[in-house]
DNA sequence: TTCAGACACGGG
DNA sequence: CCGTGTCTGAAT
């Protein structure tokens, strides 16, 4: 039997059916050319369907009794996926449950796929005499064609002709002749290029150019001005001569001039000029930091470091000298923020530090934007790359360092397939390439601070602010006693008097608050009816502005009641408050004071955010009202009084998280406190004085926190003494969606009782609705898995046996499956 | 996800 | 009978 190479490739497909390796035989002629990490083109399916497919492995083999189609034809000269980024996807497959396809978008930008375009385009003259011979479906077609002048693409015609199947009308209507199907296949994002021109021929031919040109004025102007600037753009050269075109295409034709493409980056920060950003001398505690830290770097090896410093305390620099150390070495690194566009800050510092040679990533760069970015990092261009969780992916090549700021943030934990927690990635990243993986937080996860008590990191503890600044003093105000003294208000006396106070100081205040909206809900008084989302279940609010409630999940929008659909009494009206209610009522309590309003409403509109802040920071505002956006990062050294509204809507989030979740927020927000030279002060208002985490949080006593949560994790056996999976069933119809749910449940229980764990209470919990019962019509519930007594990796290859690898005979297709395997918030 | 093939229907 | 829309299951 002959022996031949064939390719194990996964398709650019995205379904479950099409998520496994398939092998595609290399022709001959592609022998020398074709390797791994390659991409090529490969025609799949019954309908032999262009696609663009990842070449895994190649492999040398007696030729299968079964046909192998043969590759196309490779789409780029050298492969785009090296052995490490194979490994990493290979390794989020397993790790997180997701398909091939899912793992293969994290490593690549999004920009660099191909995909096959049809454009179907209609031959008049035959439409005219067979017309009336078809059916609806396939008039319809020929008339939105003519509509879209004769051509469309399949979206195009899917979109005008909503919910109808039009495979079989379309091959029908070319089966007759009476449209032509053409198959494009294009880049989602262009290599962007710019002509340049320059003069192209030696001196002396160029004198004699010269003389040849005396009647030509324009076109003499034009070399001259060449051969002073030696290579320049055409636009300039237009523009600075004030000259057409013509004149340039008439030194071409005679052959005086050449223009050329080149490649143009697109840069995030072409109109940005960075202050530099000079060295500090570092205190006693970091620079211990710093060189424990570099004598790792230099040994290069892997190891884990944690740095919990309050807010303040000078980890940005730690950060910068640790770069510093690992770019002497000659090797890269990557800074992880939580999100960058709320941390221009720490952006600043490295270009203002470390100049050029940094790429950005982040959600707010346009796809051609990442796209450059990306290939300038891959290209070796670029030394250190910020960026948010996808950053963790940067195909830098000499990886020494990973650091993660505030490696507590839930943004480190992806929302979407594969639903990774970028600190995992690092720390198998850092494993893969010898790199350090430093931590750092005020408030460090539970998961990351357990790792220390495990001697799996190394911990370090700054217990100085940087600038001497003392911590904020941080009084508790009892809102139940408020309410029985008589103060049926959102402010404590406490709160008023102290707002009162720092605006006659001219000092400033940031009030925070968890929620959104003019007013949380509508609800009626004499029946407790409330307004709700008809379709996700969820309580609308009220938005005063627009008049109207909407709900926060689908976007729904509805007239306010004036009287209660219910019972009819018009006790009907909105509860509790927003944080544009608390600054209408702050602007009535405090009418001199200038208040501004941060939260999703005020900054969706791209750079308000930006500008918001900047007004604040200017002291142009006395109090700033936000939700969780103003917790974070922000730094105003006349900000001296913050005050918490409602510490307990945090508190009492349905999560085994919440308490982690408010120490960590509370922490967060009273950093925002006297970080300039004035003592700063937090009025937090609750229901809940005594909790264990108000408490901590209020004495900025994280260990005492520590110890005490890290009980109750073990009592109850949550993380990080279990892992959890959690699975979500969805789908129109109720009872289809428990019961198949509840079957899977039941196979589960089944599965483990097999393997010797018949007490499965605790390991398997649900079928249970899920907190949000209901988006977009569609009902929600899950199934929450807990390894408590059990191996994780057990349950783990039974979800994936029941769930991915059997999934069409366990689950029907009208029902959506989402598995999160550690989950942050259980939505 | 996509698409070819199967299939059932209805008009002539 | 045919042309039609809808459904199904397989993809190397």
């Amino acid at each position: 039997m002959k022996e031949v190479y064939i390719a194990q490739v996964i398709v650019n497909h995205n379904s479950g059916q099409t998520d496994k390796i398939f092998d595609y035989k290399v022709p001959e002629h592609l022998l020398e050319t074709i390797q791994e990490g390659m991409r090529v083109l490969v025609s799949f399916g019954r309908g032999n369907k262009k696609l663009e497919a990842y070449i895994l492995n190649i492999k040398v083999e007696k030729e299968p009794a079964y046909r192998l189609k043969e590759i196309l034809y490779p789409i780029d000269d050298k492969p785009i996926l090296d052995k490490r980024q194979i490994k990493m996807i290979v390794w989020l497959k397993n790790k997180y449950l997701c398909k091939y396809v899912e793992a293969i978008q994290c490593v690549l930008p999004s920009g660099i796929v191909n995909k096959e375009k049809r454009s179907i385009s209609l031959i008049v003259e035959n439409w005219k005499c067979i017309v009336g011979k078809n059916s609806s479906i396939q008039i319809e077609i020929l008339h939105v064609l003519m509509e879209l002048g004769g051509k469309a693409t399949l979206e195009n015609l899917y979109s005008k002709i909503p919910k109808k199947d039009l495979n079989q009308p379309i091959k029908r209507l070319e089966e007759k002749n009476i449209i032509k199907i053409d198959y494009e296949i294009t880049a989602k994002v262009k290599i962007k290029t710019e002509r340049y021109v320059k003069i192209a021929v030696e001196d002396k031919a160029f004198e004699n150019a010269l003389e040849d040109l005396k009647n030509a004025k324009r076109q003499k102007e034009i070399l001259l001005f060449l051969k002073q600037h030696k290579e320049c753009l055409v636009s300039e050269v237009l523009e600075l001569l004030k000259v057409t075109r013509a004149p340039l295409s008439a030194l071409e034709v005679k052959g005086y001039i050449e223009f050329a493409e080149k490649e143009q980056k697109r840069d995030p920060f072409k109109n940005i000029s960075f202050k530099e950003f000079p060295k500090l001398s570092p205190n006693i505690e970091q620079q211990n930091v710093i060189s424990q830290i570099e004598e790792t770097i230099e040994s290069e090896k892997h190891d884990t470091f944690l740095i919990h410093g309050v807010t303040g305390s000078g980890k940005t620099e730690i950060y910068l000298q640790l770069i510093e150390a690992v770019k002497k070495i000659g090797k890269q690194g990557i800074i992880l923020v939580p999100e960058i566009a709320l941390t221009p800050q720490t952006v600043e510092r490295f270009y203002g530090r470390f100049g050029n040679g940094i790429a950005v990533l982040h959600s707010n760069l346009s796809e051609g934007e990442r796209f450059d970015e990306w290939r300038k990092i891959a290209e070796g261009k670029v030394d250190i790359v910020i960026g948010a969780r996808s950053a963790i992916f940067a195909p830098l090549k000499k990886l020494g360092i990973i650091i993660i700021d505030e490696e507590h943030e839930h943004t480190y934990k992806s929302e979407i397939n594969p639903k990774y927690h970028a600190v995992e990635v690092a720390q198998y990243r850092g494993q893969q390439e010898n790199a350090v993986v430093v931590l750092g937080s005020a408030t460090p996860s539970i998961e990351s601070y357990y790792k220390v008590e495990k001697e799996e990191v190394t911990l370090f503890t700054l217990h100085k602010r940087a600038t001497n600044a003392t911590m904020p003093e941080v009084e508790i105000v009892d809102m139940t006693e408020e309410l029985n003294s008589g103060n049926k208000g959102m402010l404590s006396r406490s709160l008023f008097h102290a707002v009162e106070e720092n605006i006659k100081n001219k000092k400033q205040t940031i009030l925070f608050l968890n929620r959104r909206g003019y007013s949380t809900f509508i609800s009626c008084r004499q029946c407790g009816y409330v307004v709700k989302c008809n379709n996700c279940d969820i309580t609308m609010t009220y938005h005063r502005t627009m008049k109207h409630v909407q709900c926060h999940y689908c976007g729904e929008k509805k007239e306010k009641p004036q009287i209660c659909p219910d019972c009819e009494s018009d006790h009907i009206n909105f509860f509790g408050a927003g944080t544009q209610k608390i600054e209408d009522m702050i602007a009535e309590y405090f009418p001199d004071a200038i208040i501004g309003r941060m939260d999703m409403d005020t900054t969706s509109i791209k750079g308000s955010h930006q500008r918001i802040l900047e007004k604040f920071k200017r002291g142009d505002m006395d109090i700033l009202v936000g939700t969780q956006m103003i917790s974070k990062g922000l730094d105003f050294p006349n900000v001296t009084l913050v005050g918490i509204i409602a510490a307990d809507s945090t508190l009492n989030l349905p999560d085994f998280r919440a308490s982690e979740k408010t120490f960590q927020l509370v922490t967060q927000v009273s950093g925002r406190s006297g970080r300039g030279k004035d003592k700063g002060k937090v009025i937090l208002q609750t229901y809940n004085p005594d909790h264990y985490s108000i408490q901590a949080a209020s004495q900025h006593h994280y260990h005492q926190f520590y110890s005490e949560e890290i009980n109750l994790r073990k009592a109850f056996d949550y993380p990080p003494f279990t892992q959890l999976i959690n699975i979500n069933f969805s789908g129109k119809n109720e009872k289809e969606v428990y019961s198949i749910s509840q079957k899977i449940a039941n196979n589960i229980k089944y599965i483990l009782s097999n393997k010797g764990h018949s007490h499965h209470d605790d390991i398997i919990m649900g079928p249970n609705p899920a907190i949000i019962a209901k988006v977009n019509e569609r009902y929600r519930y899950q199934i929450l898995l807990k390894s408590h007594g059990v191996d994780f990796l057990l349950l783990k290859s039974i979800v994936k046996y029941l769930l991915i690898d059997n999934r069409q005979k366990t689950i029907p297709s009208s029902i959506i499956l989402s598995i999160d395997i550690n989950p942050f918030h259980m939505m």
